[in-house]
RNA sequence: GCCGAAGUGGCGGAAUGGCAGACGCGGCGGUCUCAAAAACCGUUGGGAUAACACCCGUGCGGGUUCGACUCCCGCCUUCGGCACCA
């Protein structure tokens, strides 16, 4: 054995040996309290880097503590295989999406392993296995099944050229990446899963431990709001049009209405000597990406239909037009334009010279005059016929029961949030086992012929089209039901649905009987320590939550929520403050870090270099600091040491009281995920006990301690070296069995602290006194002292201010 | 435009009402060495000084407080997210 540290020679011995030993297995017949400890997976796009390494090894650190504070912890790993991606490297390069997806696979299982982190890889998950998939296609059918999985019209975004839905990401300023044609927003029939039925409970977040910023974030994007749908008559057509409104209060101030090109009642309502100007504003919108349309620094635009409605309260004719502005996908597509009271209907009106009628009067505002800008609240109504008079306050809930006892609408809560689109046009994904018959219409692929196989030997074209629309022979079979010719769907599932239940599969993983064996369900579920990136806030996060109550109300989870505990890491950027990319040349590759410095060196450094919510640079040349502690620990734990009995010595009083103290702060720092400080803690109390031992013979007993606590403190952070010199010290395999240390609050204590003297606040001397000193004592001893003195000179204390175990400030 | 987070030495950061800059990088000086590297020791916010005393200093401007990086009000900048949501 050498007697310097070589990590490179210790880890893969380590590694080994651990995974010979199955040591992070978790097994399912186990007394000890469970511990579900869950890391984002990867998607497989080929090179570990050093983005996941921030994400895992963090993560590692706190499931190990959990291990050691005595729970049967769980920590699972597995790969998010399916993906865009792969079909890309199949239709540019020709190469099979199978194989290269579990090419890349095997290539992250090997760097995953460096990091030496205590997966149990015998419950591994690969989404695009069949033997998952056939579960992802389950639980469709079980959706379906429950009325929350349905078909309908939805706009893509639609390249004319390739004759193909694009994603967003493939979209570049309006063009399709592949052909440069000018993208086009398209409407499509697809499949959706009915999230919006959960809409109010995914407002509530108790019982949750998650970060305020992302239960923030979910709370907007569900987006609630209370209004009424009000249908308007238009003249000439035989069907009402309903628009959604916050404000039914103003209706009396509606002079003029808005419908999202988009919207089906379009063609219906536009006159003839407006059609080529409509049709051409429609055209132009389909071209306008969403976040063209939702810019507020543009003009708004729009055009006349030729079309009215008649408002429903005074029977004045509204003349209808159509502008981006309003959405389709939001309310009914359609709305009643207020400019008085409502900014954007405002600046709409200014633009095209439509009337402006305030319809409440104002302290701050004068309505006799044009008004300069929409403003929301008022004092009463006017203008409002028999409603004039109403106070702000009441008139919202007068009108609305006014629509409905009228018969013209209902009070209604609308939601941001829309249904999750499920369909994807793609190859690379789990089939939706349906069948379209043209008898039966869409018909379930029966549970007993799941899963339904990506087919072999595809043809990828050049233009993204998925290759299953063509694959003839896969898509032609006999319909379940009725027995007559029928075709498979040929939308693959949204990946985020493999990822919405994926939790659920780790606790069962082989199982080929269902999803999960329930007993096992409920032995380790819901999660109880999630991590991983904040980018997954309102998606990911979302979906899962909605996939979990959906799962619940079948009877196959129990409780309310999939994931207790969340915590989001920042994001990790190139030494230059950059994102890591390869255009920029700021990459740092873990595996140079590992084979320069070696895992336990690299995994510190990362939860060294800041908290670790916030993300930051990753400098490499930092790394020096983080291997010179580590070599500072090895000596002084494999250097002889000079000891004696001595316990009733004043320095073998200090040496435990910095071990104990030590031991409350890093339990403190890990339980809260505050790496950066607890590693501080640890540096110091590194040199603490290299002074300790320099100054002379040490307690035998206070050494031993110290040693062991710095050891059991260091392994979660660093799993291989702290293995090594637990061996070393003859102490019994493995370190990452070993019970946390326990800290004794009375020996931490300290007996004397150092108190700032301050006059008018201005720190002019420090004295130490006892810790339980008397304020009466702490106020005669900081007179008493010269500096202090001098400073007060000839004037007379006014106020003394005493904070106990901080300071004492003479106010003159 | 809206929402969220953040602005502290040369750099990463610490301190969330009580000593600003813990810990680390880098720099400077030293020990060891023929020399260098490594390692170790010392030092390191700025100004001023022979040295002290002292003064200034946490994006900017106000305020609250005995006391503010920390709380409040108003700005500026950067980063992240997004939804003109009627």
């Amino acid at each position: 054995m050498s007697d310097r540290y070589d990590p490179h020679t210790i880890e893969p011995r380590w590694r080994e040996r651990w995974e010979a030993d199955r040591l992070y297995h978790a097994p399912d017949d186990d007394p000890r309290p469970k511990w579900y400890a869950l890391t984002m997976f990867p998607y497989p796009s080929g090179d570990l880097h050093t983005g996941h390494w921030y994400a895992m090894a963090p993560s590692d650190a706190a499931a190990r503590y959990r291990r050691m504070r005595g729970y049967n912890v769980m920590f699972p790993m597995g790969f998010d295989s399916f993906g865009l991606p792969a079909e890309n490297a199949a239709i540019k390069r020709g190469v099979d999406p199978r194989a290269w997806t579990y090419g890349n696979i095997e290539q992250m299982r090997s760097q995953l392993r460096m990091m030496g982190a205590g997966f149990d890889w015998d419950r591994e998950i690969v989404t695009s296995d069949p033997s998952y998939y056939k579960w992802s296609q389950w639980w469709f059918l079980k959706l379906w099944e429950q009325g929350l999985a349905y078909r309908d019209e939805a706009l893509a975004n639609w390249c004319p050229g390739c004759n193909t839905v694009l994603a967003n990401e493939q979209v570049l300023d309006g063009r399709c990446e592949r052909c440069d044609s000018v993208v086009e927003r398209q409407f499509l029939t697809q499949w959706f899963f009915r999230i919006t039925e959960y809409a109010e409970e995914l407002l509530n977040f108790d019982g949750i431990d998650w970060p305020e910023r992302i239960k923030t974030m979910q709370t907007n994007w569900i987006g609630r709001s209370e209004g009424a749908t009000i249908s308007f008559e238009v003249e000439g057509v035989d069907e009402d049009l309903p628009v959604f409104t916050t404000r039914p209060d103003t209706i009396f101030g509606a002079t003029f209405m808005v419908l999202a090109p988009e919207h089906r009642l379009v063609q219906r309502v536009t006159t003839p000597e407006h059609r080529e100007e409509v049709e051409a504003y429609c055209t132009q919108a389909s071209h306008q990406t969403e976040i063209e349309r939702m810019s507020t620094e543009r003009e708004k635009t729009g055009v006349f239909t030729g079309g009215y409605a008649i408002n429903p309260f005074n029977g004045e004719r509204i003349p209808i037009w159509i502008a981006d502005y309003v959405l389709v996908t939001y309310g009914t597509g359609a709305i009643m334009a207020v400019p008085a009271h409502d900014e954007r209907d405002f600046e709409f009106a200014q633009q095209f010279g439509l009337p402006i009628i305030p319809v409440f009067d104002s302290d701050e505002v004068d309505t006799s005059k044009p008004l300069e800008a929409a403003f929301i609240e008022g004092r009463v109504m006017i203008n409002s016929g028999e409603f004039d008079g109403t106070p702000f306050e009441q008139a919202k809930a007068r009108l609305t029961k006014a629509v409905e006892e009228r018969g013209l609408g209902e009070r209604t809560v609308s939601y941001r949030l829309r249904d999750w689109i499920i369909s994807r046009q793609r190859f690379w994904g789990a089939p939706i086992p349906m069948i379209h018959c043209d008898t039966c219409g869409a018909v379930p692929v029966p549970e007993s012929q799941l899963p339904v196989l990506l087919p072999e030997n595809v043809t990828f074209q050049s233009s993204g089209k998925s290759p299953l629309t063509e694959a003839e022979e896969w898509v032609s079979v006999q319909c379940p039901q009725c027995e007559s010719p029928a075709r498979r769907e040929t939308d693959t599932l949204d990946t985020f649905m493999c990822s919405s239940w994926y939790q659920m599969r780790f606790v069962d993983s082989q199982n080929d009987e269902a999803p999960f064996d329930p007993e096992l369900g409920r032995k380790w579920l819901p999660v109880d320590q999630y991590t991983g990136g904040a980018e997954h806030a309102v998606m990911h996060l979302l979906y899962t939550r909605f996939f979990w109550k959906a799962a619940r109300d079948m009877g196959k989870v129990e409780g309310p929520e999939p994931m207790l505990r969340l915590f989001n890491q920042g994001v990790i950027l190139g030494p230059d403050g950059n994102r890591m990319s390869k255009s920029r040349g700021n990459v740092v590759a873990p595996d140079d870090q590992v084979r320069e410095h070696g895992a336990d060196a690299f995994r510190c450094q990362l939860m060294f270099i800041g908290p670790w919510d916030q993300g930051g640079p990753y400098n490499p040349t930092g790394m020096a600091g983080i291997v010179r502690w580590l070599n500072r620990i090895w000596s002084l734990i494999v250097d002889p040491v000079e000891t004696a009995s001595m316990p009733g010595e004043p320095s073998t009083r200090d040496l435990r009281r910095l071990t104990h103290k030590t031991i409350r702060e890093v339990t403190q720092d890990i339980e809260s995920f505050r790496f950066n400080t607890l590693i501080a803690r640890l540096m110091e109390f590194t040199t603490a006990m290299q002074k300790a031992r320099d100054a002379g013979p040490v307690d035998d007993a206070a050494w031993t301690e110290a040693r062991d606590s710095l050891l059991l403190l260091v392994a979660p952070l660093a799993p291989h070296i702290s293995e090594e010199l637990w061996a070393r010290r003859g102490n019994s395999y493995s370190i990452h069995q070993q019970p946390w240390p326990e800290f004794d609050e009375e020996l931490a204590r300290d007996d004397e602290v150092e108190i700032v003297v301050q006059v008018n606040g201005k720190v002019r001397d420090r004295m130490m006194l006892a810790v339980d000193a008397e304020e009466g004592q702490a106020k005669e001893a900081a007179l008493a002292l010269e500096k202090v003195g001098a400073s007060v000179g000839q004037k007379t204390p006014r106020k003394v201010i005493y904070v106990p175990g901080k300071l004492v400030n003479i106010v003159v």
